[in-house]
DNA sequence: CTGTTAGCGCGTTCAC
DNA sequence: GTGAACGCGCTAACAG
C-alpha cells in the first residue's frame, strides 16, 4: 500500500506552489489555463484527492451532512430508504456526503455530530411535536433541517409534506364523487410513537372540509393487523345500504387484502382512496387513487434549503409544505369534468 | 455560536500541558489520579469534544466505516434496513460513525472514500459473483469487508449466509415430513441483477439433498406479481392429489396470499416452508416455519472482522458463512421425534 | 496571475 | 509523570 499522494506532491511534479494546487481545486482564484493544466495533469498522474480531514481542519468545512435516521420507525421501510436515497443524492450532487447517525442515539449523537465537527449540518426525520431533541438542536452550533413540525418551530427549519391540503383534496374528491358520507381508515391510536402531529393536522383538515362540504366524515382508528382492518371494514360497510368512500391513511395493503375477503372490488363495488406513496398505490392489485407523502420531494426541498443555508443565502423561512396532489387510479371513480369544476 | 473548544482550552483549564489531554483520552501513557480528574472536568465543564479532522489528521485513523448500500435492491426494504442500522449500531459500540455511499456511484464511490481518507474500511453490500468493483476493492488501500460471495475471493475479506445449508435444512425437514415431492418457489430468473451466486448456490445444495433423500425436486421461477405467484401455484396444486410441500424463497407474502386465494391454508392443508428472516415468517397470518436469512448476524458479523482487521490482528479467513437454523412454526406439521432422528 | 507563510487541532516524539 | 515542539495536509491571508 504506497502512500497517500498529497497536495505537496501534486505541487512538486506540475511544478508550481502548495496554493497554486488548493486554489485549482477551489477555483477560488483565476488561475491561467497553463498552469491549470499542469496541475491537472499531476493530479490525474498521481489519482490525487485531497485528504478529507486535513481539508475540514484548514477550510472549516467537512462537506459531510449528517443524518439521523429513525430505524425502529413504523412507517414502511420502503418510505424510509425513499428519503435516505435521495438526501444521499442530492448531497453527492454538492460533492458532500452523508453520514449516518440511529435516531435512538437520542440528543448524544447530535451533539457528538457537531461537537466533533463531523459534519456541516444535520437532518432529521421523523421529528415529534415535542421532540426532546429540539433544545439540544437549537444550541448545536451546526444548522439542522427537519423533516417533521414540531410544536415551536422557532429559529427551526422545517420541512413537512402538506398534510392538511391531502386531507381536503381526499375529501373534495370523495365529495365531487357524490358522497354523503367519508370513513377514514386511519393511523392507529400511538402511531409512530403518538406524538406526530400530521395525524391531528391531517384530521383536522379532514375535518373542516367534510363540515364544509355537507358530508359526514367517520374516523376510524385502524390499528395493524388483519382482525383490526376486517372489524373496522365491517363497521364501516356492514351496515348495509351504499358504502361510504374510503379515506386510507396507513396499512394500504391490508385494508385492499381486508376489502378482497369481503369480496368488495375497489373502484367498483366502492370508492377507495388512499394517503399513501405513489409506489404503494401502483403497487396494489387495482391502483389506488390518492394523494403521494412524496418522500422523494420533500429530501430534495430539505437538501435545497441545507445547502442554500450552507451557502450563507437567506432560507426560505421556518416552515415548508410540500404541495399535495391528487391522482386518480382504478380504485375510484372519476368525477364528471362538471362536478370537478363545481 | 461560540467557538469550539479545543484541547488546549482544556489544557489551560486543568493547568496542564495539551499533551497531556491527549494522553488521557487515549490511554497511551500512564496519567495520575489527579492529573486524570483536573483534565476530565476540564472536559466537562467545557463539553469538549476532540475535532474529527484534526484527530484524522495526525492520527491517520477517521473513527468511520465506509457503507455501501444498494437502494435500487430487490431485495425487501426491511432486510437492508436491519443491515444497515447492525452494522450503525456495532460501529458505534466502537465509537465508529458510518458513512452513507449509494452502489449507484459504483467504482467512484469506493474509490472518493478511501482517496480521500474517509473512512478507515469499507463494508459493501449485495456483492455479485462477478461484481465489477472487486478490482478496485483489490486496489483500494483500506480494508474491506464483502457481504456475499464473488468467483474469486482471493484477498478479500467475504461474509455471508450459508445458502447451501439453508436449501439442506429446508430439503431434509419436506423429507423428514414424508414428502416425495418438493416444488421450490424460487427467486425470479435475473434477480437482484442476475449475478448473485446465492440463487445457485441453494438450488445445487436443494437438488443434492433431494437426490440423497430421494425425493423429487421442482424447481419453480416465480416472477413477482399476482398472476405470477397464481400461475406457479395452478402448476404446483392444480394436479390433484397429495400437494408437495413448499418451499418458498421470495416473495412469501404474495404466496401466503396466493394460497389464501385457492383455499389452501398452511400447515393444513399444505406444508410451506420458507427462507425468509424472523420478522417476515412471523408477520404472516399463519407464521411461517422456516430458515432466516440472519441478516443482522450477518452485519454482526461483518463489523467483528472489521474491527479485527483495524485492531491489526489476523482475520479469520476469506470467507465467513453464517450458520443456518430451521424454526418451525405454524405453516407446517412437525416432524416426529422418530424422524427427526432418522 | 502566482509564491510564501501562518495556522487549523490533535498525536506523538523527545527531553525533563 | 509531565511539558515543549514538530508535523499531519490543506486553506487563506499576505506579498509580489
Amino acid at each position: 500500500m504506497a502512500r497517500v499522494p498529497t497536495s505537496k506532491d501534486v505541487a512538486r511534479i506540475a511544478g508550481v506552489s502548495q496554493s497554486t494546487v488548493s486554489y485549482v481545486m477551489s477555483g477560488k482564484r483565476p488561475i491561467s489555463a497553463r498552469t491549470r493544466r499542469l496541475v491537472e495533469d499531476a493530479m490525474q498522474q498521481l489519482t490525487y484527492q485531497p485528504h478529507a480531514g486535513a481539508r475540514a481542519l484548514a477550510s472549516q468545512r467537512t462537506n459531510v451532512v449528517g443524518l439521523v435516521v429513525p430505524f425502529r420507525s413504523e412507517v414502511n421501510a420502503h418510505g424510509l430508504m425513499a428519503f435516505v436515497e435521495e438526501i444521499a443524492l442530492a448531497a453527492r450532487a454538492r460533492d458532500h456526503d452523508v453520514l449516518l447517525v440511529t435516531a435512538d442515539e437520542g440528543t448524544a449523537g447530535l451533539q457528538r455530530l457537531a461537537g466533533r465537527s463531523l459534519c456541516d449540518a444535520l437532518v432529521m426525520m421523523e421529528i415529534s411535536t415535542h421532540d426532546e431533541r429540539i433544545p439540544a438542536v437549537r444550541a448545536l452550533g451546526v444548522p439542522a433541517l427537519l423533516i417533521g413540525l414540531p410544536a415551536d418551530t422557532t429559529g427551526l427549519h422545517c420541512v413537512d409534506f402538506d398534510f392538511e391540503a391531502a386531507a381536503t383534496l381526499l375529501l373534495e374528491e370523495a365529495a365531487d364523487l357524490g358522497h354523503d358520507r367519508v370513513a377514514v381508515l386511519a393511523w392507529p391510536p400511538g402511531f409512530a410513537g403518538g406524538d406526530i402531529n400530521y395525524v391531528p393536522r391531517f384530521r383536522g383538515a379532514a375535518e373542516a372540509t367534510a363540515a364544509r362540504r355537507g358530508v359526514a366524515l367517520d374516523w376510524h382508528d385502524v390499528p395493524r393487523g388483519r382482525e383490526d382492518v376486517d372489524r373496522a371494514l365491517e363497521r364501516v360497510l356492514g351496515a348495509g345500504g351504499p358504502p361510504p368512500a374510503l379515506v386510507c391513511t396507513s396499512f394500504l395493503s391490508e385494508v385492499v387484502a381486508g376489502l378482497q375477503r369481503r369480496g368488495v372490488r375497489p373502484g367498483t363495488d366502492v370508492d377507495l382512496l388512499a394517503l399513501t406513496t405513489d409506489a404503494e398505490a401502483e403497487a396494489e392489485e387495482v391502483p389506488v387513487t390518492g394523494v403521494s407523502t412524496q418522500p422523494r420531494d420533500v429530501s430534495r426541498r430539505v437538501m435545497r434549503t441545507l445547502f442554500t443555508l450552507l451557502d450563507g443565502a437567506a432560507p426560505p423561512g421556518e416552515v415548508e409544505l410540500v404541495p399535495a396532489a391528487l391522482t386518480r387510479r382504478a380504485s375510484s371513480r372519476h368525477p364528471r369534468p362538471a362536478a370537478a369544476a363545481g
